[in-house]
DNA sequence: TGAATGAGCGTATGGCGTACGCATCTGTTT
DNA sequence: AAACAGATGCGTACGCCATACGCTCATTCA
């Protein structure tokens, strides 16, 4: 039936060496000469099974994240708060994940996946379709955007966490911006992040949960 | 006072330039080389007033966005409702914002000023500093994230709109994801994303507003 | 009038993505 | 068994990129 030469590696193969290296040396490492190298393959021989570099980094990005978690029995807004902390444990497990510069809506099996798992911890609610994906994608945008805030890839704040406090004193103009110079002197920008789940990414979850939780009674 | 040769360009100016090339022709069209010879001056000239070209995709990124809106009188909700929705608007009208990776807070004087602009409406409420600024970072995060989801920077499904439901059917199995297929059944990803702000959009920030009323009300 | 300082820039280097074409292998057809 | 067709592996080559280094020139101070 099929003719040619057997394949000796498909693009899960090169998904998964790219991978490695970008998880061992960051995503910056990763390059078509580099992943043939580590596989043991010429570097044009990739191009057979993957288009081009963006489309290796769209599998890479598809592929990044491991499974969802269980979802635990129970309440919606239990079971999304389990989801929305798996997913910034799992992004937080591989910081160059934000580095990758996707366009559009998710369509691999592995986003796929969470975004089934999501709408799973939805499934006792009252909520049109439509209104669940509104929600499950809100969730997942703040989930990420809070990973970029809070994640140090490389360099920057880490090492001494209130610097960005005291740096924020030096450049901001009391004049120009009271309301800035306000919370920054009631120290709301000293505190450490720790790299565990902050305070920050609670609140921020618990607002956003209420905001379903309104939704929800409203309806009912 | 000063010695040395006079400096005919400076760092706004560079920024200036990279940015009217990446307005006109993408992010990719941005290289050191193409910036000085759209100033006139030679590709090394550049280094003396920045100091990497990563260093130059964050002052674009800073500058990227023009001033923020005036607020209008009234309750938080409204202001900070206006003050999102001109944040999208004002990514909208760049796309090649979010394909700048980007790590750790803001620092500019363009994203500080949003971010005053932001805890200005938020100005009348009896949060505590630390909480405004979760409010805010946290709306921000929704409104980046959103925009990431619905502007095709490129290429993709915006030619044929419904194009993405479609594609969903033919590759989500509904025996492993039975929530996912539900909602794409029920015609949840059929909607077109108009290219204005969209319901989507408005419902995801009725959500997270809702939430901080919710906060809010707890307080009082 | 030198000396010091900093700006503009020419040259060179190493890495990158990838277009192109050839050689090689494999299943089909004669 | 022999010829064929189609797909794979890959060597070469090209153009673009960021940037290290050092020279030259303009400007100001002693």
């Amino acid at each position: 039936m099929k003719r040619g030469r057997k394949p000796t590696i498909d693009a899960a193969d090169i998904t998964r060496a790219a991978i490695a290296i970008a998880d061992a040396e960051g995503l910056a490492a990763v390059s078509m000469a580099r992943v043939a190298q580590e596989m043991g393959n010429a570097t044009m021989a990739l191009y057979r099974h993957v288009k081009s570099k963006d489309e290796l980094l769209a599998l890479m990005w598809d592929a990044a994240m491991e499974d969802p978690p269980p979802l635990p029995d129970g309440e919606w807004r239990d079971r999304l708060g389990v989801w929305a902390r798996a997913l910034l444990r799992a992004i937080r497990r591989r910081p160059w994940f934000l580095r990758i510069p996707i366009s559009g809506p998710p369509v691999g099996p592995g986003n796929l996946a969470w975004l089934d798992s999501a709408l799973t911890a939805l499934g006792g609610t009252p909520l049109e379709p439509g209104e669940k994906v509104g929600v499950v994608m809100g969730l997942s945008t703040f989930v990420q955007g809070e990973a970029r805030l809070t994640t140090t890839p490389s360099q920057g704040f880490q090492s001494n966490p209130d610097q960005y406090g005291q740096a924020l004193r030096a450049v901001v103009d009391p004049r120009t911006m009271p309301a800035l110079t306000e919370v920054i002197e009631a120290g709301a920008f000293d505190v450490a992040h720790g790299d565990d789940i902050g305070a920050d990414f609670d609140f921020g979850l618990r607002l956003f949960l209420d905001g379903v939780a309104a939704h929800i009674a409203r309806r009912a």
